[in-house]
RNA sequence: GCCCCCAUAGUUAAGCGGCAUAACAAGUCCAUGGUAAGGAUUAGUGAGAAGUUCAAUUCUUCUUGGGGGCACCA
């Protein structure tokens, strides 16, 4: 007697073994269509899998997001198959399941092309239409090793070598086709969804490691119809339109050249949405405290030696030799000519938290396959800030510090924020003993912000543990912008001091921290979420000046000047075109608001305005119009933004 | 850095082993206008280096930069 609790808890009684599809097959014949594969007591099972005692049992269907997984899953399998057939010089190795498709890793000396890749597909459909019936099977390890090194599936017989020693090798075939793989899978190949594409074809290491071999992988997405793949590979059209490299051009923010790789040249616009960027953050830090100081670019080789960077750091630094053969580094962070600052005249207890902030740029040479557009740079502007504090200041300023972060990014709309705790890394300055200590209060300070938090082992700074402020944008993808680290080391090894109530000369801890990170990515996190349409305050330009012909050039000059007194961004466009054109030209541009003048507004001492996405228009006196500007471009604070 | 792909006018693209195209943008002229492109006209182009060839923008090699990934990371 076996007994099957379903979900809804209903209980179904077989007086033997039983299959998943016996099951299914029981509670009726269109969910024994559906069935893709089971949960058996939370475990996903074939549906030819056999139980034979009690059990609670779930039936999955493609509607199930766990079903597409396995659909997704099916799929890279019939695409090694595929390549196998096509190309029989091809070792398979790795093809699990990844966010909207899959991917397979192969070994193969010729390089696949984009004409491959057809070929591929076509095949991928011809094997689902065979619909070959998928066969599980459990092998002796041993035999599995020598029979995939016989039949030359070298990276297979590496991974049977690395599974655990309890778990069983199981084997799928797909008719004559086999693979070492967990399972589980469709009953047959032509359950497999026809709604799938290649889409493109990258290089991996196996394992993930760059000392070994170069694989090749194959991406691919698939769905449950033809819908849904369309509306996938729509999504990703409407993503690339957002593209911060594509928007950068053509709202003539800045370019990048040959001569200095992944350094941006800021165009006119660019600039002042960076200097938009600063003036709110300034103010922010202004309220919270900081105190705002600059240091120099490039500091002497034995500043960088005494602070550990020069041997840890040094593959990123740019050096630089003057003609007296002095060697000097580019700085790649603030921190050691903070040192210096702090340094300047005897500290006391009464003086910290002392918080120094710098919108500091940095240099830092990384590899070239890693720069992207703003987001991977190569010189970026940080808005740093570095918080001498005593130890038991740590939980309460990094609480401080998250607050503001949070509500920094809240103010632009981001509000799904994660943190990230980073500890010790192997290539570290700094005695273990104080390593301990600052992992523990960063840590401790995590827990109080009570947000969602995951744990990186070892991916800390080489001087201290970090918490990192991950934010999503607007195509889903996760960036990495504020920072705060904990920092008990450079504080020794640059000697710092303050003198504590008792007398005696310590060292302050450091708290390290960035909100937006690097202005540059910051950046270009902003034009993709907001597609390029800037609120306007943030926005380069925030009002365009456009008079209905030339007799009224007069007239919108004295608007324009009307702006510039209240320090409203404006352009006047003088063009001989028409309104339609000019109306047009610059919402294209994505200019928020467009004041047009003419016979009408001339007469009555008025403007036209125009906001970006609206038709309709309002006509205002030159009075209201100023009121109405100054209130919506001006740089705000959290908290008016807030709301 | 590694694998694959790409490089044509200010921008986006087309094409060909033998005069290099189009659209938009820019300039000039006409039109003087009321909310997403008025008309006419002018000028402007194959990343860099080497090779094959009678002839290279086109084929080959290298360099540089860019793109998609991997690795690395703010």
């Amino acid at each position: 007697m076996v007994n099957i609790t379903l979900l809804d808890g209903k209980k179904i009684s077989f007086s033997e073994k039983v299959t998943g599809l016996d099951i299914a097959k029981k509670i009726s014949t269109s969910l024994a269509k559906k069935a893709l594969v089971i949960k058996v007591d939370n475990h996903l099972k074939d549906l030819s899998s056999e139980i034979s005692k009690d059990a609670t049992v779930e039936i999955i269907t493609e509607e199930d997001d766990r079903g597409l997984e396995v659909i997704r899953h099916d799929t890279a399998h019939i695409l090694a198959m595929a390549v196998q057939e096509l190309f029989s010089d091809t070792q398979v190795t790795i093809g699990p399941v990844i966010e909207n498709g899959f991917y397979y890793d192969f070994s193969r000396k010729k390089p696949f092309t984009e004409d491959d890749l057809e070929k591929i597909e076509k095949k991928m459909l011809e094997i689902i239409s065979r619909n070959e019936i998928t066969t599980r099977e459990v092998w002796d390890r041993k035999k599995a090793i020598d029979h995939f090194k016989k039949i030359g599936e070298h990276y297979k017989a590496e991974i049977i070598e690395s599974i655990p020693k309890n778990e069983e090798i199981s084997i799928y075939y797909h008719g004559k086709w086999h693979d070492l793989c967990r399972g589980p899978h469709l009953s047959s190949t032509g359950k497999i969804s026809k709604a799938f594409k290649l889409t493109k074809i990258a290089g991996a290491y196996w394992r993930g490691d760059s000392k070994n071999e170069m694989l090749q992988r194959i991406y691919g997405t698939s769905w449950r119809s033809k819908d849904e793949l369309d509306d996938y590979l729509k999504r990703l059209e409407e993503a690339e339109k957002r593209d911060h490299r594509k928007l950068g051009k053509v709202l003539d923010f800045f370019h990048f050249q040959e001569e200095s790789p992944g350094s941006v040249f800021w165009h006119e616009k660019g600039w002042q949405l960076f200097q938009s960027l600063i003036d709110f953050m300034r103010h922010q830090q202004l309220i919270s405290g900081y105190k705002e100081i600059n240091t120099p670019e490039i500091l002497d080789k034995s500043l960088w030696e005494k602070s550990g960077h020069w041997e840890k750091f040094q593959e990123h630094m740019y050096t630089t030799t003057t003609p007296d053969e002095r060697v000097f580094a580019i700085k790649p962070m603030n921190c050691p000519g903070c040192v210096q600052v702090f340094n300047q005249g005897l500290k006391s207890y009464r003086d910290l938290p002392l918080k120094l902030s710098e919108f500091g740029r940095v240099h830092r040479y990384e590899t070239s396959g890693s720069l992207h557009g703003l987001m991977r740079v190569r010189s970026f502007t940080q808005d740093d800030a570095h918080i001498f504090c005593t130890e038991n200041q740590i939980t309460e300023e990094t609480l401080k510090v998250t607050k503001l972060i949070l509500g920094i990014y809240k103010a632009f709309g981001f509000e799904n924020v994660l943190l990230k705790y980073s500890d010790r890394p192997a290539k570290r300055v700094g005695d273990d003993r104080l390593w301990d200590k600052a992992e523990k209060a960063l840590l401790e300070a995590v827990k109080a912000t009570k947000l969602k938090y995951s744990i990186n082992k070892g991916e800390g700074a080489f001087y201290g543990p970090k918490i990192e402020f991950v934010l999503k944008d607007s195509i889903g993808r996760d960036w990495q912008c504020g920072t705060l680290q904990v920092d008990f080391n450079l504080p020794q090894r640059l000697e710092a001091f303050y003198v504590d109530q008792d007398g005696i000369k310590k060292h302050p801890v450091m708290l390290h921290r960035a909100l937006f990170g690097s202005l540059e990515r910051f950046i270009g996190i902003l034009i993709e979420n907001y597609a390029g349409k800037l609120p306007s305050w943030l926005s380069p330009v925030q009002v365009a000046v456009l008079p209905i012909s030339e007799n009224f050039d007069n007239y919108a000059k004295k608007i324009s000047n009307e702006l510039n007194k209240n320090k409203i961004r404006n352009i006047i466009d003088l063009k001989s075109e028409k309104i339609n054109y000019k109306v047009r030209e610059h919402s294209i541009s994505k200019i928020p608001y467009l004041m047009i003048c003419g016979a009408q507004e001339e007469k009555d001492n008025s403007v036209t305005i125009r906001k970006l996405g609206d038709e309709k228009q309002e006509t205002l006196s030159i009075h209201k119009a100023m009121d109405l500007m100054m209130k919506d471009c001006s740089v705000p604070t959290i908290q008016e933004l807030s709301h």
